[in-house]
DNA sequence: CTGTATCCCATCTGATACTG
DNA sequence: CAGTATCAGATGGGATACAG
């Protein structure tokens, strides 16, 4: 039995909205790291995803496998049920993304300090 | 005297359009390999990237200068000019960037053969 | 030279409800 | 369980023309 996926392995502020650095749509990269340890279920994927409506998650996973990312699987058994995981290339592509998503973190806070500056001095800017 | 950057700096199909990694804007990651070597004019920014718009290209460079990666410096001298260059904080989102067009450049011909696969079997699908 | 002003369209994302 | 349908809003990007 695999483990399940922590409902806060994402934090609020951290979805591509506000990381400058995107891979593909707006949750792909988040989707791939959920992929990182082994196939998942549509629905085991919600989970850390509550976020996303199951439309974008659907459109988004069909991007990735679209671009050869991710495999989807379907068992059409007595309990039906599809799973995800990443293909070799899928795979392949985790390690930008860590790359990415280190250099995110390691500057972040100069990041959101350079964003609160700026729009204090174009705040004042505009104000006098 | 610095080089003038080439117009054909980037491939008409290289643009994040269809590279799946994204560093901020459609634009942002070309911009900053514009600047890697020193900083430069917005009219010199313009040949490699003639086919942003200038609205566009503000909008860009405005927004890497909010988020410090960019500082922009205006020269009100008889022969007035703007200068833009890669603080030490865009300059070193230049590994990230440069690790993630390795990726793709490695692996492109994979991906547009992954999205040739899906588009065609989707196409069959919704035909037959 | 270095932008701005408008207008417009395409795409992305989301809310809500519904289905095989 | 694993989605789809529909509608709507937000955002991004572009064409064109104009301005300090």
């Amino acid at each position: 039995m695999r483990e399940p996926l922590p409902a806060d392995m994402f934090d609020e502020l951290c979805p591509s909205s506000l990381n400058p650095i995107r891979f593909g749509d707006k949750w792909a990269a988040l989707i791939i790291r959920c992929l990182e340890h082994g196939p998942r279920r549509f629905s085991e994927l919600r989970v850390p995803l509550s976020r996303v409506t199951p439309k974008v998650l659907t459109q988004s996973l069909r991007s990735l496998e679209r671009d050869g990312l991710v495999r989807r699987t379907v068992y059409a058994e007595a309990t039906p049920h599809v799973e995800y995981e990443l293909t070799p290339l899928g795979r392949s592509m985790l390690q930008p993304i860590v790359v990415a998503c280190a250099w995110t973190e390691k500057h972040w806070d100069e990041l959101l300090g350079a964003r609160e500056s700026y729009d204090q001095a174009t705040r004042l800017d505009h104000a006098g």
